[in-house]
RNA sequence: GGCCCGGUGGUCUAGUGGUCAGGACGUCUGCCUUUCACGCAGAAGAUCACGGGUUCGAACCCCGUCCGGGUCACCA
């Protein structure tokens, strides 16, 4: 049974490179009709980001990233609680028997200690790693503070099978002796980490490869526990246009940022999945189910991604081409809230997307960008106005406005023909009014086929929008 | 600095010994059109990090070097 987890610590907002560790768990889990759980790992008391929780739960449900179990499902499992705050208890009893066992160690190093060791040496010389155990138990049980180390095996390696990088070794005196165990009772996220990784049944640990130097110090709890580790794939950065981890001084990292400016979630989730993985077949546009069939670790790259927002945008336009027009308009009525509009009709919506959606990448471009759907405009494009706007213009919009209010039938090939055939009679090319009625329609110099937009707008409000724009343009 | 990972056009990538190194984004040029966009056609852009080897033949295998990143917390 494949079962991975997302597991975050509350320490901050859903990241866009987190979405991606949870997007890789989730996949994996679904190809191989497995389980996705949540965990949320808050051993750092002093961290603690009050309604990051509640963030990361609504972007996962957001980016349609629903776990199986864990916390926030109902029920939440049969392997919790999925809360690391609450199995206090759990890795306290475990952090006891590798004491017992001899494979940990507790120390009394104090804070000033230990950064003079990491100023003259390099790191924590581990100097109770052979202090008399009755001595210790005696200070422990008198109140002094300590924590609780592993004692890690000198002059071995330890080799794994990374599922993205092949084989990995270390040095085991590379690896420090490790706190497990904290001196406020909680434990460190190694312990934390592969306590419930084991107790969780978890078969695959996927996250990022800034994990990838700690694995040693896993295996060998796995070791010291006598339990199996899981597979292991260390995920590659993701990073900005200088090759460092992705920041917020590289503008927008949270999941958070991506939704307010309208990306569709499948959209994001698609880039953020090429981000590392290809299906190999120079196909691009995937659908997540389309994803969950596929995807597979052995086709996840190695070598860290940069964020291309470009790459972005011309994704998600994708998946907006693909989206029927009805679908995009039952999404737009949150986004004409945001920008003070009133929701319009849905048949008149469906129209409008239907005009408007080669000419949109984002949400909001429905909205904001296609105003002159939903209001008169308010002022002309100066540079339009100047390149199409003639003396004789105004004249001529006049006059067609009239025509229009009589006209018989209120369709784009009508009001085409009512045009060109009006312009012939002026003696005028087609261009010479096509223009100024945009302009004076929309306010603009692009956009969708006038006729059509002429069709949707209705009669009463070209009338009226052409009527004023003969009378403000001169 | 030690250890670990990585290195194919500006960016994401395909490629695992044998066609002019393929695709996509972006850029540029045309075409289409009433405009913008879409679409279509085309172009520029890669010493496959570098140097040695192995081989008839290497982006692919081996060694070394360089560069980049990660990690060296009672943070995850």
């Amino acid at each position: 049974m494949t079962r991975v987890r997302f597991a975050p610590s509350p320490t901050g907002y859903l990241h866009v490179g987190g979405l991606r560790t949870a997007l890789y768990n989730y996949l994996l889990a679904r190809r191989h009709g497995g389980k996705f759980l949540l965990r949320v790992e808050d051993t750092d008391q002093s961290r603690l980001v009050p309604d990051a929780v509640q963030n990361i739960l609504d972007n996962l449900r957001w980016a349609n990233i629903f776990p199986d179990e864990g916390a926030g499902c109902h029920p939440e499992g049969d392997h919790g609680p999925y809360v690391q705050s609450q199995r206090l208890p759990i890795y306290r009893k475990y952090a006891d028997q590798l004491l017992e066992s001899g494979q940990a160690y507790r120390c009394f190093a104090s804070a000033e200690e230990l950064a003079e060791m990491r100023q003259n040496h390099g790191g924590y010389d581990r100097r109770y790693r052979d202090y008399d155990v009755a001595e210790a138990r005696r200070r422990a049980e008198a109140g002094e503070a300590h924590v609780i180390r592993m004692k890690v095996p000198l002059g071995e390696s330890v080799d794994f099978e990374d599922l993205v990088r092949g084989q990995v070794r270390f040095d085991s005196a590379q690896v420090d002796d490790q706190v497990i165990l904290k001196s406020d009772g909680f434990p460190t996220y190694h312990l934390a980490a592969v306590v419930d990784d084991h107790e969780m049944e978890i078969s695959h640990v996927i996250r990022g490869e800034e994990w990838l130097t700690s694995t040693p110090k896993h295996l060998l709890l796995y070791r010291f526990f006598g339990w199996t580790p899981p597979r292991f794939a260390h995920l590659s950065l993701v990073v900005n246009l200088s090759g460092k981890k992705l920041s917020k001084r590289d503008g927008d990292v949270s999941v958070n940022e991506y939704r307010e400016q309208g990306y569709l979630p499948a959209g994001l989730l698609n880039f953020l999945a090429l981000l590392g993985w290809s299906n190999g077949d120079n196909r691009e546009v995937w659908s997540l189910e389309e994803m969950e069939k596929v995807f597979a670790l052995e086709r996840v790259h190695p070598s860290p991604a940069v964020f291309d927002f470009d790459k972005l945008r011309h994704i998600n336009q994708q998946h907006l081409f693909a989206m029927a027009d009805e679908a995009i308009a039952d999404l737009l009525p949150e986004w004409f809230r945001k920008a003070a509009l009133a929701v319009p009709e849905r048949a008149f919506l469906v129209r409008v997307v239907g005009l408007m959606k080669q000419r949109c990448t984002l949400l909001p471009d429905f909205v904001a960008g296609a105003r002159y759907f939903y209001a008169d405009p308010e002022s002309y494009d100066e540079a339009t106005a100047k390149k199409r706007w003639k003396p004789e213009s105004a004249e001529l919009v006049r006059e067609f406005a009239a025509q229009l209010e009589d006209l018989p039938e209120w369709r784009s090939a009508e009001l085409e023909a009512a045009l060109r055939k009006f312009c012939e009679d002026k003696g005028q090319p087609a261009a010479a009014l096509i223009h100024p009625v945009r302009l004076g329609i929309s306010g603009v110099g692009g956009g969708p086929g006038l006729f059509e937009m002429l069709e949707v707008l209705g009669r009463e409000i070209c009338v009226r929008r052409l009527r004023k724009a003969a009378e403000v343009l001169r």
